[in-house]
DNA sequence: ATGACTGCGCATCAAA
DNA sequence: TTTGATGCGC
DNA sequence: GTCAT
């Protein structure tokens, strides 16, 4: 189902659509129930939940009652026949009761002010306009808390405690970021993208993912194939990409020896191309890198990456900006792009690039599409069958010269197949919980979606880099062991 | 009426 | 270079 | 939103 809403999306123009309208499940009243007894209740829930996802002020509390709810009658395995049934069985409570009969009865529902006078401190005061219930008393000092506080997380990298800090340091709005005082609260990682905060209040789109994957592909011959990561959630906030590279580097085999007696080592994705090779902030020598020459810059001289967050030679992350279609349907030109950007003009979202040699790229997709209680399986296997699985591949562990052996990475069917798995598609490699569904054991065989990669060139391009941030220095990190003296 | 509400993977940063 | 604390994000 | 206070 998730790859439906993909499609839907693909279908789609390039250009922007308001944020509320994105990624709605379609509505679907027919009776037909197309999962279990009470689909179409299911499905109402989960506009609601969507609804309180996407509401300004947002309760993640609420959202997770609707949640809850879902879970409780998608447990049934009959059909509802009041809300108060549902109330019994726990985690639901009146309001969603009432919810339910409303629409046992077929009505609409309204939400009744019962219980609450002040009801919905809903202040809708900006971007979302969609849904105007006349009532707009932002005077509530508590709801225009809320409402600046859910605005500031709107930028990637700050959540809940830093939006607060600033609210509390007195930063009223995601223009106020820039302004010294609260942008010197921020990381440097934050800065960067504070920087394009005004153009970054959405989360991101498949459709836009794609968009970006499609202008590389086309854009860039050298660097092949790139592939949006696949388990790239509606809503996640960055862009994903893998690109592979055709270089064959040294593969630093897992550090630890083998023992059978020993429970697998737990996934650690965060090395994930990273050992040894420091994913740091840009200040550094980074700029040598076949990554940033090949990749990084001649998207930066296209106009579609406009700032660096933090790179290595496997691992880079920035702003993109995404292209848009003009009228006809085609691209926009370079000289467009730039242009655009120039005057901050555009949609723009972090980026993520990771850079993986061809030996290793299935094992790499395996380990970025996967999530960890799949990888923990995949863990697992290998040990159980004296082998090792990382983001290069598998590794077998030679005995008598007490080391790892790479064997081989390149094909996710293949590794699969060495582990005695069937392939796995990668959609069905997250716990998406949609309707209540449970991944229950693993996922099942699905058909094949091929990947072939080719190779690349090399390629130079003397575009130089203007960005560094400096520090919003900050505690951090491991205190000392003797407190400072004041 | 009012407040608490579940917890963990991962990235990041700086001390050790 | 490694480690531990902290915050972000889901 | 729900639930316990």
């Amino acid at each position: 189902m998730l790859s439906v809403v993909l499609r839907q999306t693909w279908a789609c123009s390039i250009t922007r659509t308001p944020p509320h309208v994105r990624l709605r499940l379609g509505p679907r009243h027919s009776s037909t129930s197309t999962s279990g007894p009470n689909y179409d209740l299911i499905q109402l829930l989960t506009r609601y939940k969507a609804e309180a996802e996407a509401s300004d002020a947002r309760n993640p509390y609420k959202v997770r009652a609707y949640e809850r709810a879902i879970k409780v009658v998608a447990g049934m395995d009959e059909p509802v026949r009041s809300g108060g049934q549902v109330k019994r069985l726990g985690g639901v409570g009146d309001r969603i009761a009432k919810r339910i009969d409303a629409f046992i009865a077929n009505v609409s529902y309204v939400p009744t002010n019962t219980t609450q006078k002040t009801q919905r401190s809903h202040t809708s005061a900006v971007a979302d306009n969609g849904s105007d219930d006349g009532k707009d008393e932002h005077k509530d000092k508590g709801a225009c808390s809320q409402y600046v506080i859910h605005a500031l997380q709107l930028v990637p990298g700050i959540g809940r405690t830093r939006a607060e800090t600033l609210y509390h340091a007195g930063c009223t709005s995601l223009s106020d970021l820039i302004k010294p005082e609260f942008f010197d609260l921020l990381t440097p990682a934050q800065q960067i993208c504070a920087r394009f905060a005004g153009c970054m209040n959405s989360t991101v789109t498949l459709e836009e993912a794609e968009s970006v994957h499609v202008a590389l592909a086309f854009l860039s011959s050298h660097a092949t194939r790139p592939d949006t990561s696949r388990r790239n959630q509606p809503s996640s906030n960055d862009v994903t990409l893998l690109i592979v590279h055709p270089f064959e580097p040294a593969l630093k085999p897992p550090k630890d020896s083998y023992d059978s007696a020993q429970k697998p080592p737990k996934p650690r994705p965060t090395q994930f191309y990273a050992v040894g090779d420091t994913f740091v902030h840009f200040s550094q020598n980074v700029h040598n890198t076949a990554l940033f020459l090949d990749v990084v810059s001649p998207l930066e001289s296209r106009g579609l990456i406009v700032a660096n967050i933090s790179g290595g030679p496997q691992r880079w992350r920035g702003i993109v900006r995404i292209p848009e279609c003009v009228e006809g349907g085609e691209w926009e030109g370079r000289a467009e792009r730039l242009s655009q950007i120039r005057d901050q003009r555009g949609d723009y979202r972090r980026l993520g690039i990771f850079f993986v040699p061809k030996q290793c790229q299935g094992a790499a997709r395996i380990v970025l599409t996967g999530d960890i209680e799949f990888l923990r399986d995949v863990n697992s296997r290998a040990h159980r069958l004296g082998l090792r699985f990382d983001e290069y591949g598998l590794w077998k562990w030679i005995e008598g010269e007490g080391k790892w052996e790479f064997l081989y990475g390149e094909s996710e069917e293949v590794i699969f197949g060495e582990l005695g798995m069937d392939y796995v598609h990668p959609a069905r490699r997250n716990f998406t919980f949609l309707s209540g569904e449970r991944p229950r054991g693993r996922p099942k065989k699905n058909s094949v979606d091929d990947q072939s990669t080719d190779s690349a060139c090399n390629r130079r391009s003397g575009v130089d880099l203007v960005e560094t941030a400096q520090p919003g220095r900050r505690k951090r990190g491991r205190p000392r062991k003797v407190p400072l003296q004041e």
